[in-house]
DNA sequence: TATGAATGAGATTTCATTCAT
DNA sequence: GATGAATGAAATCTCATTCAT
């Protein structure tokens, strides 16, 4: 009796149908008489919620990756340490295109690659999602937790190509591989590349002379 | 003879024009009948060279991927060290997809994401390629030049993934951005991240004492 | 009765948005939808009062051509001379076609294209006003007033297409031309052409002959 | 073997199929399909020769008003008198109109109502005729054929519209009845209407009077 | 070998219309 | 009586692909 958009429940069931549909056939493969009969409607029923198939495509990602987003934001005041935002970012990263994949085939193999998506209204998400990491890659080179000769951006471009690659492959070969834990490793080696090196320290050595000649022992480590 | 070489010219002139044309509209918005037009030829003798457009789109590849990759093995033997062998291949990378930009907008855009693709001829350069880098990696591990608790898939991804990541930003921007000369800076942070840290060295230190009793000043900082 | 006026006024509400968008851009051109959101209802609600989208169409002639043949047979027959009522019934046209240009419109461009409606309720006011013009003109021959050698068939084809082809071209050219008054200018070359030829007089001469002869000079050439 | 336009046969078999689909359901009823059907082609192939339905309907005219133009304008400096070349011209339209009846089903009933047909090619063709028929007006009138004080542009709509109507009818009642020959006692009914009055002409009397009583003779007509 | 011409097979999209509430 | 929501049924148009010449 008077929802706001028609009804919300069919316009989840088609944006889940499109989202499998496309997923696995990609955007072109796929035809909207499929996608109709996933969500079981009619192809003009998604006509009715959706302006054309572009349009459907693009709403999409609008409410997973806010979701998605939503939850950063929400995380990021309460973590401490660059480091440790970026883990968290990374690992959101790694358990959304994980537990969604055909979010992530989808964003991955069609959204990314679609530059009239770059207008839309979904991908604004996206975009935040990225600044948030910039962020916490410059909080990091500020606070001293990084080098200060580092180009964030790159750094930035570093951890996204990388999750992304990964993921990629997993979905080209179709998931049958299991999806290595890449997450701890990855910053394992970014921390080592960029971190600050530790100050040379100051060693404070007492010798004792005996009375008689004496043999120096080497220093311990 | 006279034949073949008009034949070989026509199977380049129609790779060439498909090239342009994949790269610059993509695989499923470019049409046969405008390849042909772009190439000169008619839609119909697109057809005499090869079976379908799919077969087209994955006979580009194989040319320039296989010209880069000879150059590559042909190189690799007289470069002494593990990360010299990166970094020479991933200037390879980035000398490629930089100066033939309609190949890796196609190849970043559309064939790796195809499944198919994987199966084609044209895909065994791109594997051997990453073969290469990889073993650059694991023997830099051997040698002792990088640590040997990394995983060099992981390390191959983030370097492949890193490189991606830029190219394809820098289509998705139609390549009116300057293209960042990310390899030195990339290979900087990935080498401190992966190779060995400094041995603990050993001090020789040589103490003669004055004949009465002394006391040693601490090095100053 | 509160119910049945409500109702009343809802029909007229649809028949003029429907008049209004119809005019504008054409039946077919035009959708329920847009017919619905004009008249401020919703589609489902045009339904309950016409049966189809043509019905509707046909439906909007009926009120505004009876009410305009009503005046005319009203008029006629306190007008003296059969000029004079054609006269009337031209102006009529003249008048009910440039006071309701989406009528008007929506008469020339798609109701007199439309066999069907020849069938439907509101011709019938059109036939009446075309039958009342035949009347007068051939009330016209009767008495004298015109030729009796003329088809009054042709007469009226004459004044009705005259008034259809003008109308017409202006709503071609989207009124922005001033219409003509060409009302008079019309009438008075068919009344010219119709009417009776002044009939040969009989001039009295007097001649008084001159008591000596004379002789007349022959015509020259 | 190379003919200019794939084939001049298939566009004429098409333009004639779909003149008659055309004109027989009119433009909106009309389907691709069904033209296709008539003309013994694909659909596919009605799209190889034209661009959209829009072209297609458009190109209908062309070539067939071309041609009565064509002939009006040849034969038009060979009649004396502006009467003459206006019954030459009306007289064109009647036998155009009559013996291609699709044709003129057509252009009265479809092409006549598109604002856009304004602007496409075969437009011209009509515009031509037009003028040619409007010159003679203008040249009747210098002449002093024609009364000085009348309207081209009325008289042409006069012509035209009556012309018009009689055909619309004609069509409406899908040509059951008998076509009235009217070309003539229209032209009868103008020419009395917009042409000179005659000359209050002057008569020359000759008497002769015999000698002895003599009777008068009547006046000689 | 090269191609002009033709088409099969669909895909997207539109809308008038229906029906349960 | 009014309508939100859903859809059946088509229609236009596109293109990869084929084939006779």
């Amino acid at each position: 009796m008077g929802n706001d958009f028609k009804s919300r429940d069919k316009f989840t069931t088609i944006i889940d149908a499109a989202l499998k549909v496309f997923g696995e056939k990609g955007y072109y493969n796929a035809t909207i008489s499929e996608i109709a009969r996933a969500a079981g409607v009619s192809e003009a029923t998604i006509y009715e919620y959706f302006g054309s198939k572009e349009d459907l495509l693009f709403a999409i990602p609008g409410e997973i990756t806010r979701q998605a987003v939503d939850f950063l934001e929400g995380m990021a005041p309460f973590i401490r340490g660059a480091a440790n935002k970026i883990r968290a970012i990374v690992y959101g990263y790694y358990r959304l295109y994980k537990e969604n994949p055909y979010y992530s085939s989808l964003v991955l193999l069609n959204l990314k690659h679609n530059r009239k998506f770059m207008d839309a209204e979904g991908y604004q998400a996206v975009k935040k999602a990225a600044a948030i990491l910039l962020e916490a890659i410059k909080e990091g080179m500020e606070s001293g937790e990084f080098r200060k000769d580092i180009d964030p951006y790159l750094v930035r471009s570093i951890l996204l190509g990388t999750i992304e690659h990964i993921f990629f492959r997993w979905h080209l070969k179709e998931r049958r591989e299991e999806l290595p834990d890449f997450v701890d490793p990855l910053l394992e080696i970014l921390t080592r590349g960029i971190g600050k090196p530790p100050e040379p320290r100051t060693y404070q050595i007492n010798i004792s002379i005996p009375s008689e000649g004496a043999s120096g022992t080497p220093p311990a480590g």
